[in-house]
DNA sequence: CGGCCGGTTGACTAATTTCAAGCAGGGTGG
DNA sequence: CCACCCTGCTTGAAATTAGTCAACCGGCCG
């Protein structure tokens, strides 16, 4: 969802990666067992021959071009989403017809469980650039689960955190201002992109000033001023969407995350 | 979690708590099978049979007292709770070490599920008057949704729906103004009551305005004022806690809520 | 009785939004 | 190839909403 100051991360993911080299990171057709996500996405602590059945259910390879959904509120549901490349913005339509963004997810990352509770999507999920995403039908990821403990836990525990993530998006609409909002954005994509084996320093914001504004309930005037004053300051530099956190301990205290 | 517009409920709840007028509501030892809440809690869609199994593992009649906590923050994570009787609130504590109130629990719901995904509770449940939980370990809960694939999918639904809940609180704190937010606030518990076959029209608010406030990211005098205002412009009757909705409608418009 | 807490109300302040204008980059069509 | 336009972003100045500070009220408890 985008919020987490913990990294769910693991940083030798990719050592399995690099057992497996004959699987190109580009190759959308690789197994779970190969997925270089590792498991940060759905396996975890299961048997090989557990992934293999679950391989065999999970619809690999759907490619998303930036703006194309993958899912819309309303539509039946039947599958959560995993991101294997690239990000995706979930939103839902406000009763007068807004936007209102309810998370941006990186790879690795799930997307479609809060459909669970009435058979529909309450929300949508759009490409914020071309993107890849595998389809886990629910019904048949569920009756896995009945075989599979573990998997059943890390499915409940992924719920969870999502839960989790959106207390915390509340917290920060409820309680912090323009700058401590930005600032605690930043550093949360930072933390996410470490997790990721990216750097966490220098990163390119894949989404809008009026989407990121949207999220974090600011106007795109607010976010701008405010990116600016922050590359005045050195704590960041600023080359479009390029950022890079100059200041980290600053940007830290910015975003009143310790003290 | 308190923000939903949508009824769960079950106008019927009570039928069967008729049946079974020997167990008297106040009874806390009464069991699953005879609980007056019926299908909002748990219990769903489960033959008399698997409920009984359920009874087993549920701690039931856990009291409360005003203020006394259900869990902490950071406490070691075992059970999920279903709240029968009186309100409870959810928060957290930012880094400054201020409350957020991330949610109101009504009988019949189920607070807790945060706490899966890390093992310990990220949030504190506290009674806001004298309440009345039943305790449902969560490892012998599992173990159980395991042979019952109804008891699973309820279980996902709850939790689905704690975020389809939350998305709701980010878009009111994200897009809504003072007034919005509190007419939204009061017509959720309108409705919520309806759904528990209480007064849709006549309620007392179970919280302080401090902790009404705090929950919709306003100040109190701001609570204060605006409750004020409707009183005047004689959308509710105010005595205190006590509310009546006089004009429905036109609280919902200043909701925002049709149009 | 005094003090404290929760709530209300008023006056002032400050933050963010709103309105407005301008700029840069990318794509399209003449 | 250039002119034009559109979109996304930036910046400034004015407007507005909610927050802050302060005083006061009433009920409850020690």
């Amino acid at each position: 969802m985008l919020l987490a100051t913990e990294h769910s991360g693991s940083k030798n993911a990719d050592a399995k990666a690099k057992q497996n080299e004959h699987s190109c990171p580009h190759n959308h057709a690789v197994s779970c067992l190969d997925c270089r996500m590792g498991k940060i996405c759905l396996p975890v602590a299961l048997k090989d021959s557990d992934i293999v059945e679950l391989d065999e259910i999970v619809k690999r390879g759907r490619i998303l071009q930036k703006g194309d959904h993958i899912f819309r509120a309303a539509d039946a549901f039947s599958s959560v989403y995993a991101i294997r490349s690239g990000y995706v913005k979930t939103y839902r339509l406000t009763e007068d017809g807004e936007e209102q963004i309810t998370g941006f997810y990186f790879p690795g990352e799930v997307v479609g469980m809060d459909g669970i509770s009435k058979s529909k999507h309450q929300s949508s999920a759009k490409a914020l650039e071309s993107a890849a995403v595998c389809e886990i039908p629910f019904g048949q990821f569920q009756n896995l689960t009945l075989k599979m403990p573990h998997l059943q836990t890390h499915f409940f525990q992924l719920m969870s955190q999502e839960i989790t993530e959106e207390q915390q998006l509340v917290t920060l609409l409820s309680k912090k201002n323009a700058e401590e909002r930005i600032a605690t954005f930043l550093l949360t994509i930072s933390a996410r992109n470490a997790a990721r084996s990216m750097s966490a320093t220098n990163f390119r914001l894949p989404m809008s000033r009026t989407e990121m504004g949207n999220f974090l309930g600011l106007t795109v005037e607010t976010v701008s001023r405010t990116l600016s004053r922050f590359a005045k300051q050195h704590l960041i530099d600023l080359n479009q969407k390029e950022v890079s956190i100059v200041e980290v301990e600053k940007l830290r205290l910015t975003a009143n995350l310790d003290s």
